[in-house]
DNA sequence: GTCTATAAGGAGATAGAC
DNA sequence: GTCTATCTCCTTATAGAC
């Protein structure tokens, strides 16, 4: 392991601390464990970092700036809004399917950054994170499939954002596919009901929206 | 506090717990903190419970069978579908935001239990009895509304606790009660869309379901 | 039965040898 | 600079006095 500059061995601190929450939970990330699973002493944590706190402050800010990735992958063209939505949140949830422990680790450092006095800001940033995530891929998405959001897109990305949120956590408890599935049959029905095509003519002869029917949301009352 | 018999001492030592949870986390009920909380001496924790981990257990237990109350009261006859879901979602928003700490604890409770094997099936009763309260409160509400639900009412039960699950989590996160409201007006509009009026004639010359329009949700595929 | 006193171990943090 | 060895505190759990 030899010679580390300082900032590399933050680095290596925090990545191994990432792959102990992910196993073990938050808990179980103690100073000794991480140092464990980055191959050091257990003095260079302390040498790196003034406090275990300050490490999972730094940790979160790390993962909120960098886990804002998954669903973007996979959104291509030639689909209607309400294909493209479904087909988004599949990704995501194959993604969570494959790693839980990755969005368990999410929710297990949200809940400590909301009980640390110190860190109580950054669940407020890990959610807008979030959001802008969710309205990059559904700008990106409507843009795609000819379609524009009748509300702001940041009310859309909330609420595409509440949708995964109580799906994923509905999973981590039950780990039921199928009711997963029906879930996301519903978001995608009820997210792309706020969108309306946005070029021309008739929108139904084209075949694209073959199961978009008309809902006026009511005019949010805040 | 004198002579206690078993059961009421585990019964205190439980709701100790519970009020230790809601102010300090779980990483904070110790068994010191609780039998301090409890005013007994702390040999009395071991001689009511095996361990701390079987305490917790009956806790989880506990909340999961005695938490299923809240929005039931403010049912009332004589609204609309819609207007009786968002009051159903304002009533619960108002015990949330009056103390938030309960939720928080019951999720912190949520994600312990997923880390600890004996306590693994416990996230699933805890969900189970999230949708057995939410449909209940739909299946009154529909009745009072005089509507029906066309999908199975385990369905809809099931998208209910996934909206409150995600508008929940977002609070605690960022506290934007603006934002809350938008997510419960959307949430209204796309769940009572579910329903449609049980008892005859023209639905919109009553004036009891003025925003209430047609809405398609398309069948799930699961 | 009840509680004081203590055991046994794990935690974060650091002094001081190299 | 780096790491071994240790300090101090706090945890769960229990032995044994009353």
């Amino acid at each position: 392991m030899a010679r580390l500059s300082s900032a590399d061995r933050r680095e290596a601190i925090i990545h191994a601390a990432l792959r102990v929450i992910q196993r073990e939970g938050v808990h179980g990330a103690t100073t000794r464990a991480i140092v464990a699973e980055a191959d050091m002493p257990l003095a260079s944590f302390h040498y790196a970092f003034r406090s275990r706190d300050e490490m999972i402050s730094e940790l979160i800010a790390y993962v909120v700036e960098n886990e804002g990735r998954a669903a973007t992958a996979t959104l291509s063209g030639g689909h209607d809004i309400r294909t493209a939505v479904r087909a988004g949140l599949q990704a995501y949830f194959d993604t969570l399917s494959t790693d839980p422990s990755r969005e368990q680790a999410m929710f297990e450092l949200l809940h400590y950054a909301l009980r640390t006095d110190e860190l109580s800001e950054l669940p407020r940033a890990q959610y807008r994170m979030y959001r802008r995530t969710a309205g990059d891929v559904l700008s990106a998405g409507a843009q795609l499939a000819g379609a524009t959001w009748r509300l702001p897109l940041e009310d859309v990305a909330r609420l595409l954002v509440t949708f995964i949120s109580g799906l994923t956590l509905a999973w981590l408890a039950d780990r039921d596919d199928a009711a997963a599935a029906k879930t996301m049959d519903f978001a995608a029905d009820s997210i792309s009901a706020l969108a309306e095509v946005a070029s021309a003519a008739t929108s139904s002869d084209t075949g694209t929206t073959p199961n978009n029917t008309e809902q006026h949301s009511k005019e949010n009352t805040q």
